[in-house]
DNA sequence: ATCCTAATCAAGACTTTGTCTAAGTCAATA
DNA sequence: TATTGACTTAGACAAAGTCTTGATTAGGAT
């Protein structure tokens, strides 16, 4: 049993109606080599497969499983969203200021803990995200040449 | 001498030319109270002053502030981008996931040293930004009730 | 197997945020 | 004061995402 089917188990579990929309939109995002797609690069994927899937069913299915905790959203550069399936085991991200291509990375420690009490002023603290920044090997190579 | 003077000094410096538009951005940054503006609140403030600017230039010049290292850029839900004129002291963002609202935080060590070796992946590393979020006080008086 | 219906979907208008272009204006220097 | 290239404006344009409306359908009931 892989992934996937493991997912679409959970989501039938939560009463989801298993339409052939979201599965599609499940297998792009678990097929497993492209992690960190935008939505629009989950609608082309989900489209090969489907080719009448529309914009929105893409957008209202990422927003579900996004809300449901199994995927993650994140923004690393200001401008599309960027959908990642890796919602189970807790990471970091690090992404090329030149391509703009991003890595899972794993930091040491609890980065919430870097956190002094003093400094939450009374907020309840849900989590907490890191993004470093650099060039990769290839656009230091190209820059600096 | 204040640290609005301080700025337009330094632009000069770097052969800014100084326009009325330029000065309003900058003293609508360097007012103090709101940080973490975003640019269209730039735009409305701004144009309290000089109502004839253009949200073409207030982008333009929050741009060039932002590449002189002034004015720092960063995006803390995916939406609209904010404008933090606190550039000189590194700090990092706590926002509330109710209201959306951004405190800044102080963190214990350098969040950079929190990166193995191992895992820069050969990687020039340029910086790091963290987001913690949780519910702020009065959001969670509301939501809590 | 067929029916029923609330859940879901498709199409496209619409909104928000940001960029770009062309033509007019002006700050700084001479 | 005259000059000129840097700057600004207005609005077209683009990218990313949301929302509405009517049509379709998955899954339980019969
Ligand atoms: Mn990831
Ligand atoms: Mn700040
Ligand atoms: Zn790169
Ligand atoms: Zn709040």
């Amino acid at each position: 049993m892989n992934a996937m089917s493991d997912l679409l188990e959970r989501l039938r579990g939560r009463g989801w109606r298993l339409t052939a929309q979201r599965r599609v939109v499940a297998e792009v995002l678990d097929s497993g080599e492209h992690v960190h797609l935008t939505a629009d690069e989950v609608h082309g994927r989900a489209a090969a497969r489907l080719p009448e899937i529309s914009r929105a069913t893409v957008y209202n299915t990422l927003g579900e499983l996004v809300s449901l905790g199994e995927v993650l959203e994140f923004s690393a550069d200001g401008r599309a969203k960027r959908y990642d399936p890796n919602a189970r085991h807790a990471h970091q991200h690090l992404v090329c200021s030149g391509c703009g291509s991003i890595r899972d990375v794993h930091i040491a420690g609890d980065p919430m803990g870097a956190l002094p009490e003093s400094e939450s002023a009374g907020y309840a603290l849900e989590g907490v995200e890191m993004t470093f920044r650099g060039l990769c090997p290839d656009c230091r190579a190209k820059r600096g040449a």
